[in-house]
DNA sequence: AGGTTACTTTATAAAGC
DNA sequence: GCTTTAAAAAGTAACCT
């Protein structure tokens, strides 16, 4: 009795000094990446869950704090990248991936990928543009969806390709190479959606 | 109209065999020309046939394991060629070693682009997964028969997991049946 | 700008860390 | 869980001309 009652003092107290580590990277992470406390609060909640279903077990707390960060800023609208999320953490990027899919599907958590429009606000500031620019950038993302032309492409890249895109079409100064280095997107990829989107917005162009 | 079922092409079979005979596998790695053995990276030894072009993984247990064959007939020819080759350098290998298909990965073709993201609510989130900002395809895990499909944008499809020849035609009829369910069928 | 190569995902066996 | 093998799908990226 005496050895059962220590087996759920040493779980109950190991649980508790996981979850205070947990917290802490969750709250570093967060602060790293500008997410509001919403976000912050909501990882740690999913963190929680993910504790007392003993989803833990055979896996770091940093790679699960760190799942848990990218999950919620995606479920609040305020998506950041893998890579953005990489950068951050201690963990590398295949692990998150695995461990993000794994407390996703444990969890249940019903999260869908990311809307590229949700980038959109954040590259626009970044990039200093106009708001008529970032609600064109938007605009082109919502007839390329309308035009199902958005299926297997990156959120991430799309999104950059639609803020320099905006930004062309309000005459307002940007390069590729300012897109790419705020989005984390490659050149050539910003060029590829940008021509697919400008297609999809009027059949001609280029 | 074209049936997405014809379109189905088997593109890799993995089976697993065993001799019933130990090998000594630097020895083997001497005598076979060609073979691959870095036993501080791999347990296995790795032999590649040419006609039919496949891999095989040989393991000092005996065991074998061939993957790259395009049809199970290929899988059972590129081992029969292994077990010539073991038995003209004196190693006894049994008659006929049972030879069991372990996975079967095809390429098929539904004919119409699709909405994955549509597609993924529709055939029920717990059964998908569809991450665009990291792989362009739709992982569908299918109950009956056992497979997963990759679904992508342009209605190009694999089917992976299955062990049988027919699990892949019962695979695209299925979910060509309901994608049509869906509505979301070009 | 284009071309090539290579990495991402799925399944699967094998022996061993 | 990882290591190695093979193959397809399509997107992204690095490197070279």
């Amino acid at each position: 009795r005496l050895r059962k009652w220590n087996e759920r003092f040493r779980t109950r107290d190991s649980k508790e000094r996981n979850l205070k580590q947990a917290l802490g990277e969750i709250d570093r992470m967060a602060s790293a990446l500008g997410l509001p406390d919403n976000v912050r609060e909501t990882a740690s909640v999913i963190y929680r869950r993910a504790l007392d279903e003993d989803l833990l077990p055979g896996r770091s707390i940093e790679g699960v704090s760190t799942s848990c960060v990218y999950a919620a800023a995606r479920m609040a609208g305020v998506p950041r990248s893998l890579d953005e999320i990489a950068d951050v953490s201690r963990v590398e990027k295949a692990e998150i991936a695995r461990t993000y899919r794994y407390v996703v599907r444990e969890l249940k958590l019903e999260v869908k990928p990311a809307d590229p429009e949700q980038y959109v606000p954040r590259f626009a500031s970044d990039l200093e543009l106009s708001e008529e620019s970032e609600m064109r950038a938007k605009g082109l993302l919502k007839n390329a969806k309308e035009k199902g032309v958005h299926s297997g492409k990156s959120p991430v890249g799309l999104a950059a390709a639609a803020v320099y895109a905006a930004a062309l079409l309000t005459n307002e100064k940007t390069t590729q190479a300012a897109v790419s280095e705020v989005a984390d997107i490659s050149e050539v990829t910003i060029r590829n959606r940008y021509h697919e989107l400008l297609e999809a917005e009027d059949g001609l162009v280029a | 109209m074209t049936n997405p079922a014809d379109s189905i092409e088997i593109q890799n079979v993995v089976a697993s065999t065993g001799i019933g005979q130990e090998l000594d596998l630097e020895a083997l790695a001497e005598d076979l020309p060609g073979a691959d053995f870095n036993p501080d990276n791999f347990p296995g030894l790795v032999y590649r046939t040419q006609e039919p072009k496949a891999a095989a993984l040989i393991f000092r247990s005996g065991k074998i394991v061939c993957t790259g064959a395009k049809s199970i007939d290929d899988v059972h020819e590129a081992l029969g060629i292994i077990f010539e080759k073991l038995r003209g350098l004196q190693i006894p290998v049994e008659e006929d070693p049972e030879i069991t298909v372990q996975n079967i990965v095809s390429s098929a073709d539904l004919g119409h682009n699709l909405n994955l993201n549509a597609l993924a609510i529709g055939l029920g989130l717990e059964d998908v997964e569809y991450e665009p900002e990291q792989f362009p395809g739709l992982v569908y895990r299918m109950d009956e028969p056992e497979v997963v499909i990759l679904l992508f944008g342009s209605g190009k499809i694999v089917i992976t997991g299955g062990k049988r020849t027919d699990d892949a035609e019962g695979a695209v009829e299925e979910i060509v049946e309901r994608i049509e369910g869906l509505g979301l069928l070009g």
